[in-house]
DNA sequence: TTAGTTGCAAAAGCTTTGCAGTAAA
DNA sequence: TTTACTGCAAAGCTTTTGCAACTAA
């Protein structure tokens, strides 16, 4: 899967900010380079870690600071999975950005394709004045590995009170 | 638009509280009864705020417990809308429950329907071998009371670097 | 040299938990 | 009477902020 090269991001990172007149510091860097490496969706604890892996020791407050640099240029995106933290993926590759299969075994994000987004984002507008703007989609579930692993999900709590209102 | 009454899902609730040897006790009835007399999507903060206008006095971590209940007996729907807290939603009308327009003015929150969304999960299983289990659709944008507020959105940040990759 | 950063620690905001007193059944 | 609940305050988590020391340019 060609997608270009980590350092080509961390380029337009760098002139990102030349452009806003601030300088690119070895921190920002190192960041920027965990991000534009993985091809994951990464939260500010898992870049902590791959940035400790690299010899490097990073304030906390640093990453967060520079997560924000990176999501206000655009080639960082910020995702919440409702998992009581954020998720960070970089945008070298040209995958749909916000529809994505969620895998209830392992917590695992792929992307997946959805092309009757805009005739729904058009029906909307049409029956209800709604001004689309930005959109999300996630489908959880079970990915091939975890089915594979035996694992299976059920509804919990009491058999759907509803019916019997 | 006939919902049916507060008062039959409260008598639910007391049912499931029951058939889990729980008591019903005047705490929980008030907080249920907040949420099933509103077709809004509250937050614990609201549900307080809702009590107090009504006289009672309820302690959060009595109103968050209490949520947890409704949730498990599938009376109640949890959602994180990526706010920063999660919002609670009755299940007394039979509207979708997981295709929301949110607006990015006022914060409102509608259900809107989506029937193409089955053959999404069709396509993808089909496709990916992923097993779909349940699913989130939401769309940011502007309800018409903000546009007509003059209400507009902009791209922020710098003007998409990643065409010049 | 100078504006802007960094790291620490403290704080903020939502949610959960421990515990002594209280209420439902 | 027994079991579970309630409210308060403290703690837990992720994220943000204040501040003195530091660094890119």
């Amino acid at each position: 899967m060609p997608t270009g090269s980590p350092d080509a991001l961390v380029r337009l990172f760098s002139r990102y900010l030349k452009e806003q007149g601030l300088p690119l510091t070895h921190q920002r860097e190192a960041v920027a380079s965990v991000l534009f490496s993985s091809e994951a969706h990464l939260s500010a604890d898992d870049i902590e870690g791959e940035l400790r892996t690299r010899q490097e020791r990073i304030g906390k407050a640093t990453i967060y600071r520079t997560l924000d640099l990176l999501v206000k240029s655009n080639l960082v995106v910020e995702h919440d999975f409702g998992e009581g933290f954020k998720r960070y993926e970089h945008r070298l590759s040209p995958r749909p950005v916000n529809q994505h299969l969620i895998c209830q075994g392992c917590g695992r994000v792929e992307e997946f394709e959805m092309p009757e987004i805009p005739a729904v984002e058009a029906r909307i507008a049409r029956e209800s004045g709604f001004k689309p703007h930005r959109h999300r989609v996630e489908i959880h579930g079970l990915c091939t590995a975890c089915q594979a692993d035996g694992l299976a999900l059920s509804q919990d709590g009491i058999v759907c009170p509803i019916e019997v209102a």
